[in-house]
DNA sequence: TTGTAGGCGTTATCAC
DNA sequence: GTGATAACGCCTACAA
């Protein structure tokens, strides 16, 4: 039996009413009950019943994110942005990933959690019917991050992978003068995976290169895991003249990783192209051209929108595209464009 | 105006009560009057209010984890591994930053969420008379994170810091071989940093080699503050026959990069030890000899502790105290041991 | 097996 | 300025 505000009245000598107006800043409080309900308060270390405030005042100023897992650099500044802004707005954020064991029920378990909050933030990177399914049965503003749920309109926020990863491989195609390029992607069900592989397969259209199904690869987005793939193919890739497209930097950074054991030069022997410019991509040797995407500004926007939706739930829906933008570093072949530009040593 | 337990009675012709029963898994409910009530529910899409759920309940089960900042490898094992055992023990966690543009209130304000959980666990890397204050006076079960608290007993897991460095240290002085050995901490006030840096200056000292105030720098654990300082003094410290201790990986790495761009060769001209055990030890050229800290392991004990508290406030106090393990990889002259167990080349 | 009624700790609307 | 008192939505004796 914590205290609860009729301890307070009691020692303040006051009632209940009182002692709520001194919480709530009420200025209509004289002075000097003021000061006792005060001292009360802090004499008793009384601190308000959450759930009995958010009954009555229907919201918790607490807003949710929810990530398909927590893990790793690209989620670390979503998450920074998310929260700086949160607070900005007057929220606090809690964020909860949506993995589980199982994964068939886990967002739905994530988000049981909504009831306490005023409103969540979602990350979908897989689509799946029961995430429709459950947004669309949802009872609390919400905001999709980086995917589009068909069936209810929604505000969400999206990164224009299409256009980043467009730009990547065009690049990759002419400045580098690749004439292969080896995909290795996350998930096949993964929305940004597939959002990035359109546009290899478009790019290689377009400039009639070779498409081989075998070119193409679904890992889950680890280093560790596309080290291991790339030790068993890497000398074949650069004896074939291939550049990689990886779909993020970690899975990039091991590639280069194996690339070099075996005694391979970045990029002369092998072109490797991230996605995403998280840290990694900084500290790789060479250090990788990649794609920034926008982490943090997409949490923050995700924010703003969403708080914008509780303020009022009847304004229309928005959608934002966050623009992607080409990094380029010296892991493919900048070196190349360099010596170029120089006249040759005599 | 959402659906409540009334809405569902009426639809369902029958009593708050049972619609209550029907939710609660009471099974003295007919099946019958279950099926109409279920058909209600669903069709109302009915979801108890969790306010008042947890007003009557007092419980929401929800458990909380504050660190002082989410981003980053370090944390995100952390943070895996205590969502992961927290809902094996069937609770929900959300996990919250203590940052804040100014930071002086802001563990306070990040646990002023904690009115809507049923615990915390508090991990303290910056020992402030106002952390101990506010956790003095904490109106909820908790247990703090690598971190002691005078004043007030609590639950709390720890790293044994002091035994994983020392025994990184004896590595470097004894099958390394270092003379003299740079520290590159974290801040001067972070918990860690500081027992890391105990057991630096207790090694040297029991292997008489120098102390240089000089010889301790200060960073923020990041890479590219690493990576700055190290640009500056590489070639000093190797022409020193200096070796390098940084407190964490990240460091390390900007280290290692630094090194190898100043045409350096680690471990020969320069060996820099790292400290955690992240993703990043393994990449960075060599890979790194580390400490390893097991942090999925610590986010799980301290739900483990935090929901045994919460089931009998009454237990007594525990402690657990995790052991960091050394790991020797080529960072730091495992390249000159190889060397001495070969015969030299003809 | 089901319904009635009281209470959980707040805030808000009235009177005084 | 301050104090009763009615909600808020739910759970749980106790009664029927």
């Amino acid at each position: 039996m914590p205290t609860s505000i009729v301890d307070v009245a009691k020692l303040a000598k006051v009632s209940i009413s009182t002692v709520s107006r001194v919480i709530n800043r009420s200025d209509l409080v004289n002075q000097r009950t003021r000061a006792r309900v005060e001292s009360a308060i802090k004499q008793l270390n009384y601190q308000p019943n959450a759930f009995a405030r958010g009954l009555m005042l229907r919201r918790s100023d607490i807003v949710g994110l929810v990530l398909p897992d927590l893990h790793g650099e690209f989620y670390s500044e979503i998450i920074r942005g998310a929260n700086l802004k949160a607070r900005h707005l007057g929220y606090n954020l809690v964020v909860s990933s949506a993995r589980d064991g199982d994964d068939s029920h886990s967002l739905l378990r994530a988000i049981q959690q909504r009831a306490l909050l005023d409103g969540v933030a979602v990350m979908v990177s897989e689509l799946t019917d029961r995430i429709a399914e459950v947004l669309a049965a949802f009872p609390l503003p919400y905001v999709v991050l980086d995917g589009e749920i068909d069936g209810t309109p929604h505000d969400s926020i999206v990164i224009d992978q299409r256009h980043g990863a467009v730009a990547l491989m065009r690049h990759l195609v002419g400045p580098a003068g690749a004439k292969r390029i080896i995909f290795v992607g996350g998930l096949a069900t993964n929305v940004d995976t597939i959002a990035r592989l359109e546009a290899y397969r478009q790019v290689l259209a377009e400039s009639g290169l070779p498409q081989e199904a075998s070119d193409v690869y679904h890992l889950d987005y680890e280093y560790e895991t596309a080290y291991r793939l790339a030790r068993e193919h890497v000398r074949a890739w650069a004896s074939a003249g291939c550049c990689v497209f990886a779909a993020n930097d970690e899975m990039a950074a091991g590639i280069v990783a194996a690339a070099s054991e075996a005694g391979l030069n970045v990029p002369r022997d092998l072109a490797v192209a991230g996605f995403d410019d998280t840290r990694v991509a900084r500290m790789t040797r060479p250090p990788l051209t990649t794609v920034r995407v926008p982490m943090a500004k997409m949490g923050a926007q995700a924010m703003e929108l969403l708080c914008q939706r509780i303020a009022d739930p009847q304004r229309p829906r928005m959608q934002i595209s966050l623009q992607p933008e080409l990094v380029v570093r010296e892991s493919c072949g900048t070196a190349l464009r360099r010596a170029a530009d120089q006249p040759a040593p005599a």
